[in-house]
DNA sequence: GTGAAAGCGCTAACAT
DNA sequence: ATGTTAGCGCTTTCAC
């Protein structure tokens, strides 16, 4: 099979089997009125020739792909994480999977454009990982996983960012530590707004005051982060451990250490928020909390699918959001601070 | 901007302007021959109306879209490695990037169909990885990574997969193991025949004859690899060391292991290839062969690029076969045989 | 400088 | 049971 030269078409399919397109576009999709025998010429063709029809020519068209697009805004950690529990969510549904990842990564709004470009439906449905937008005017079945903040119009799924947090900050301050520096993530998503919530919640439920100089925004990447770790890091006094919003951010936050050399944990105490892979290989390994996004992947996809093959049973409903746990996992980026070291 | 409901068309883009189509397709491509005048007003009205051309009808008619695609069988982690390294070797090159991941995922001959699929161009260019089959007639510009056993006619982008399975080898005969497991590869994959291969000379070059009875084929997924890995593990005598041909195999046996009760490194040894990130969160961590997955997607958009752009370069020339460097990393999964022990 | 019109490959009426 | 035809939204000649 497939000797064909460059791209085979319904077209040269239908002249070869010597029927028009319109029959071949019948057996292709399995629609009824074409005979037996038929059937098995235009098939013996279609697998001599390895013909397959063209997504593209197809969706303009039709109005069912059975594709889920997921939109990213690059491929990182965090999204690659959601694309392998969104990936085994979709395996058992039919539905294939697109991954767009735009080049207008970072500008706000990137997914509302990037939903724009798929419009005519090259997807049955979208999930939007961490939007920048609230609004989209979707045409079709949208759910937002860790959304902008605001109200949202859209199904979310998001993780419990504000008790992860807060037992975050708690452990550190269970090991003794009182000044405590916090990284900041991406003010717009709604997860950065609870993480810093609830880093300032446990603080005060210690009774410790909170103090804005010991904030910094790193922005949930490395590079972003690069700038305001080394300023927590070179605050005097330095804070005795440091809470980033993120993995990625705490990841930068021990190499900056490494660069001031300062030992984690012995000098400061560092933990992080997602639980990317990733986290475990850093050195030493990173205190963080388990967001299990693999399992915010595959929520997304079953309201997604939900959506898309009962929309009557979600018409007048209020949309879901649904909240998964998060945990704390103790790695070997903090310790107890010792006794003498306290003010 | 965007109020509007549903898509926006440029058709609606031209009636709001009171121009056609065709003028309208010519400002939003920057095409010569539009007044300026006329290029302000319909300017405004796509900002105004949030349009963006469709992907899917663009692609249809034109050659051009300026999106690599990057086709896998399935997301799982060294895919999901792959993709990292690919999206930001993406970044400066001006192309969007979309991932398509086809339902037939097991299927043998699945890249052709999906390359079929995404015909007329959704791509000026595709990735595949893993591919199972060798010939793949392509119109366009592809490259493979990991490919499939056979005289490659496509650009490909490979590990020194025999020279890590010999250090990975090398390493337990270093600790004094004599009886070593192989939980073998997908056969079909040229990677997975060079880490046996590997694995062999270091036995010979250390003297062992080979065993056919301490190889299972695991197939490189955790649930092909569950029996096999069981199989190995309770062989009588049992190895003292396996070495896995990949990290998620190396997992299961892993977790074979645990389940038998036997203690890894105590009772047996295990070594896996690829390090995943997750092989860094396993208990105790795996020593594997790093194969900086990164880079081979990093490698592989670079490839596809020059293809893409200069197409004239390597018209009549040979396919570029890349090969990148392996490194053993040696973690906890692996200890010296104690000298009683040995027989 | 701008518009009309012909497709890209396909599906879905509508004919026969 | 099968063929003809009208588009899906867009780009691109070819006219004017």
């Amino acid at each position: 099979m497939a000797l064909a030269a460059g791209r085979v078409t319904i077209e040269d399919v239908a002249a070869r089997a010597g029927v028009s397109i319109a029959t071949v576009s019948r057996v292709v999709n399995g629609r009824y009125g074409v005979s037996a025998s038929t059937i098995e010429r235009v098939q013996g063709i279609i697998d001599e020739l390895g013909y397959e029809s063209s997504l593209v020519a197809r969706s303009l068209r039709s109005q069912r792909t059975n594709i889920v697009a997921i939109l990213v805004s690059g491929i990182e950690p965090f999204s690659a994480e959601l694309l392998k529990g969104a990936a085994r969510a979709l395996q058992d549904t039919g539905f294939e999977l697109i991954v767009y990842s735009g080049g207008m990564s970072g500008q706000e709004g990137w997914e509302r454009r990037s939903l724009s470009r798929l419009s005519g439906t090259l997807a049955d449905g979208i999930i939007l990982v961490t939007p920048t937008v609230v609004e989209v005017s979707a045409h079709q079945p949208v759910v937002a996983v860790d959304p902008h903040v605001g109200g949202w119009s859209l199904p979310t799924v998001t993780a419990q960012n504000l008790e992860g947090a807060r037992a975050a900050t708690r452990h550190l301050l269970d090991l003794g530590h009182r000044r405590i520096g916090f990284l900041a993530g991406r003010s717009d998503l709604e997860s950065a707004r609870r993480r810093e919530a609830g880093y300032r919640e446990a603080l005060a439920e210690a009774g410790i005051a909170f103090d804005p100089a010991l904030v910094r925004v790193g922005g949930f990447t490395e590079e972003s982060s690069e700038q305001p770790a080394r300023e927590l890091l070179t605050l005097d006094p330095r804070p005795t451990a440091v809470f980033a919003a993120n993995d990625l951010s705490a990841i930068q936050v021990l190499r900056t250490a490494r660069e001031l050399e300062l030992s984690v944990p012995d000098d400061v105490s560092v933990v992080g928020f997602d639980n990317i892979p990733e986290s475990a290989l850093t050195d030493p390994p990173l205190t963080t909390v388990d967001q299990s996004i693999q399992a915010l992947g595959h929520e997304a996809v079953r309201l997604l699918v939900e959506l898309i093959d009962h929309p009557e049973r979600t018409l007048g409903a209020e949309p879901a959001h649904v909240t998964l746990p998060t945990e704390l996992v103790v790695r070997r980026s903090t310790r107890a601070l010792d006794r003498e070291a306290k003010p």
